[in-house]
RNA sequence: GGAGCCGUAGUUCAGUUUGGUUAGAACGCCUGACUGUCACUCAGGAGGUCGCGAGUUCGAGUCUCGUCGGUUCCGCCA
């Protein structure tokens, strides 16, 4: 089929190109057809540019009024200035006469309109998704990513780093998440797995002397999902050797600075600020504390302040080893006054429920100063004084009380604070808070496995200090060692998560024993990266970021299905092309794979 | 594995609280009119297995149970 070949894109064309005679190809966005004069706005991923067919041209305006929404078509015109122009978008001075129109192709009418403001509910945009995608967000969504992309590529290439592709079918390993595994029909009744990230393949690389590696790769984790994560998903992946923690937050900050530059053209403040794990729960209740709210709603520890009261619920969770503890909101938090009324407390002491607590213990500062709430005919003076005093109660200041297990105190005021802050707007999401979160825990103990697990992964090296507790039998001191491991959290998200590594086959096999494998265990699961280790291993550590979550905070959505082109469901199935799907006998059979009834 | 919300026309929704006439609206679609629209306008029209399956009832979109799908959160995600 010939056809006329575009000579300009769709948002291309302005008031200097009148008079020229173009040529554009794209898809009918809306037609307006008035019944002589017909106007049609022609899309393509630039822009929108709106022809014009006169009813003078009979053929061409008979054409004209048969095409339908999404029809591909090729006109070609005059670029002529618009009687009354359009400034709400970019070609809107101008409009193309046109002399020659052609149907390059038609289309059904579509399941949804294509248009800006969608109507359509997400699975039935993924089922369409190339429908979705014609939409300019979407599109806006996808240039986004090809410009982080490349701005990762370019800086990493800039810094001397070499990217090298490790391989998508590799041997399972036990820890961690569920692999996605891969038959092997040579090798009958053997499996790959997919890659949950190329850990193990980039330290090998560092003891190959390659000492800086990167590599924008597909990891893969067949664990339940979320809005911010998919079965499949990128990552940035980072190794250097010769390096301690602060060269890897040096280099990563560099490039986040650079990508927040460079893309939305924000200026980020390097080096970015730290804390400390233990702090960051203690005081955030979370390991990804959200510092857009840092001045209010500090997790407040009440354990001592109230331990002589006779209040049987505070004693009883005292007696067993828990904490009381809580947040305070300002009468005047965000700058704007703010009123907690029984309503809205009560949905908080729902919430807490929801959580698994009792109750939520809710007091409230009156405008003499004098303190309000339930709980207060169980507290004695002493009590109350220390609670005042705790938080520093003022008029108009409320304060949120939980009780119980510590971890699960601080991780439930954590997230009543999140919830509390989104409630009274609290997030300025004009702010850019990223900040390190350091000193993890190496391991920490899985009741109902009955044994340790690793916090991180079970390359990671414990911090110096906490290197003589490898040989402990004590479950306090293992629990206490400290990782030299990080996570980079932006905005209350976590973006990715690093470690200097273990580069001793020694002190390898000991971390290995403490999860509960044997010596021969380790060597049979990982064999290959320590006899590794054995060879002139150098000191060495990484980082990797979540690329489709960098992408989906720079476009500003919380769901990462919409920066990724073909995503798929919480059910991890693709709506578009149908998979998972079933797969013919033969195919089982070439495998040596028979399904259970 | 657990909890919440949702499922009605091509689409987005109302109707479900309190079971009862022919299940409505908007957008889209079709037909006609219309020469400056840009959410074109106007007139008319077609379009429904109320996700699916049982049950209760004289009668179910509406109540009960199950099931499937979507989504959010918890567990999980080294």
């Amino acid at each position: 089929m010939s056809y006329n070949k575009r000579t300009h894109s769709c948002g291309q064309l302005s008031i200097a190109n009148v008079n020229e005679t173009v040529v554009l190809n794209g898809w009918v966005a809306k037609k307006r057809d008035l019944g002589g004069i017909i106007f049609v706005d022609i899309r393509d991923r630039y822009g929108i540019t709106q022809i014009k067919v006169s009813p003078e041209k009979k053929e061409i305006s008979a054409l004209a009024a048969k095409l339908g929404n999404e029809f591909v078509i090729s006109a070609k015109g005059k670029v002529i200035k618009r009687e009354s122009a359009n400034l709400n978008i970019s070609t809107g001075e101008i409009e193309i006469d046109v002399d020659e129109l052609q149907v390059l192709n038609e289309s059904l009418t579509t399941p949804f309109v294509v248009e800006e403001d969608v109507k359509a509910n997400e699975d039935l945009r993924l089922q369409y998704r190339y429908l979705d995608l014609r939409r300019k967000k979407m599109m806006d969504g996808l240039l986004l990513r090809n410009t982080v992309y490349q701005i990762v590529h370019k800086y990493f290439a800039e810094s001397n780093f070499v990217e090298v592709e490790t391989p998508i079918l590799m041997k399972s390993t036990p820890e961690g998440a569920r692999d996605y595994l891969v038959p092997s029909r040579v090798h009958k009744g053997k499996f790959y797995a997919l890659p949950q990230s190329p850990q193990t393949y980039k330290q090998i690389l560092m003891v190959s002397g390659l000492d800086k590696y990167v590599q924008i790769c597909k990891c893969f984790r067949d664990e339940d999902l979320r809005a911010d994560r998919q079965p499949e998903f990128t990552q940035i992946d980072v190794e250097m050797s010769f390096v301690e923690q602060e060269d890897v937050f040096n280099i990563s900050e560099k490039l986040f600075k650079r990508i927040w530059k460079e893309s939305i053209d924000v200026d980020v403040a390097a080096p970015f600020p730290m804390m400390t794990y233990d702090d960051a729960m203690s005081k955030y209740g979370s390991d990804k504390p959200d510092m857009r709210i840092k001045d209010s709603m500090v997790i407040t520890n009440l354990t001592d302040a109230v331990k002589t009261s006779e209040f049987k619920v505070f004693n009883d969770v005292i007696n067993s080893g828990g904490i009381i503890a809580g947040i305070k909101i300002g009468g005047t938090a965000g700058g704007s006054k703010i009123e907690i009324t029984r309503k809205i407390s009560d949905s908080y002491t729902e919430y807490a429920k929801k959580l698994g607590f009792g109750g939520l213990a809710f007091v409230k500062t009156n405008e003499d100063g004098s303190l309000q709430s339930s709980i207060l005919k169980f507290l004695n003076e002493e009590s109350i004084a220390g609670m005042k005093n705790a938080f520093d109660m003022k008029s108009g200041d409320y304060v949120f009380i939980l009780s119980g297990e510590k971890n699960k105190v601080l991780s439930g005021l954590g997230q009543l604070r999140l919830r509390i802050a989104e409630d009274f707007k609290l997030l300025d999401d004009s702010k850019h808070e990223f900040i390190w979160i350091t000193d993890f825990p190496l391991f920490h103990f899985e009741e109902e496995e009955n044994r340790f697990v690793g916090e991180h992964h079970v390359f990671t090296s414990p911090k110096n200090e906490f290197m003589k507790y490898l040989d402990s039998k004590d479950r306090k001191e293992i629990e206490s060692i400290r990782a030299n491991c990080y996570d980079l959290v932006y905005n209350g998200s976590e973006m990715g998560s690093g470690s200097i590594r273990i580069h001793n086959s020694e002190t390898q096999k000991k971390v290995f024993n403490i999860i509960g494998l044997s010596d021969e265990e380790a060597v049979e699961k990982f064999g290959f990266i320590l006899e590794a280790f054995k060879y002139g291993a150098p000191p060495h550590g990484g980082v990797a970021f979540g690329f489709d979550r960098i992408v989906a905070m720079l476009s500003g959505t919380k769901s990462i299905r919409d920066i990724i082109a073909f995503p798929k469901t919480v059910s991890a199935a693709s709506l578009m092309d149908n998979c998972p799907s079933p797969v013919i006998k033969q195919q089982l059979d070439e495998l040596g794979i028979q399904l259970k009834q």
